[in-house]
DNA sequence: GTAATTCCTACTAATTTAGTAGTAAAATAG
DNA sequence: CTATTTTACTACTAAATTAGTAGGAATTAC
């Protein structure tokens, strides 16, 4: 059971464009790549999952790249894992439409309370507090 | 981020012995697999994972099988998953010997939370709360 | 001694995660 | 207006992990 490179990498995006929040301008992921040695095509993949959460702006072209439109403080880690992740449930059968029997499932309530666990906690965290 | 099947269905294999806890015999794999239709290949091979933790009696043989030697009232689920999963750190930067930079690094507090709060979870529960 | 069982070693298949490649489209500085 | 920089899109490959299988040796009850 592991968080994913992929979700420690989203966080690593967020704590750069967090940090540069109150400057104003764009930070691209060419910038975060070299400061980081992490490959910009595997930052520009990790992007895509990325974006759905609808926390920056975008800039294309040159002096462009990403910065937040919402405070760090007002960014919780369970939103930036989730939105990397995509599935962030410790077993399928947590997941909305999951599993059939659950009402009738002696293992059902173990595997929602520790999926409810996980997420409360990464939800009680900020970005803010992690820059 | 899941819990492997081979973890949950080393629970299954737990709750059966727990079950039969009281009546004193031997359980056997090729019962287990049976009443679940699981593969007794399969079975075998998570229980040697599962034998580290020492939790049962075994008898080879005809009529053999395992038995719980600890009352599942003093078996915690956290043991149980542990035993099989081999790994059960969130993240690698948080099992013994981990990240040589753990005091200097910006995000380990996190994982180290985390990783605290699923083990405290799991350890809460009891294999009795879940017969 | 035979049937049932665990124990041991080795292998294969499937799935997921990690990472790369190439190009198109947009935006801007100059 | 054009060269450059950047994101956006599509497709692929490689590595690692997880899931599952196979065959037989050792042990035991009857």
């Amino acid at each position: 059971m592991k968080i994913s490179t992929k979700g420690r990498y989203a966080l690593t995006i967020m704590r750069h464009l967090g940090r540069s929040y109150h400057e104003g301008g764009y930070l691209s992921l060419t910038e975060i790549s070299e400061r980081e040695k992490i490959s910009l095509k595997y930052l520009e993949k990790i992007m895509i999952s990325l974006k759905k959460a609808d926390f920056f702006e975008v800039q294309k072209g040159k002096d462009g790249g990403y910065k937040l439109k919402v405070d760090p403080k007002d960014i919780t880690i369970g939103s930036i894992i989730r939105a990397a992740e995509e599935e962030l449930d410790i077993v399928d059968c947590v997941k909305s439409g999951g599993c059939p029997n659950k009402n009738n499932c002696g293992t059902y309530p173990l595997w929602k309370g520790l999926s409810d666990e996980i997420n409360d906690y990464l939800d009680s965290k900020t970005l803010k507090e992690y820059l």
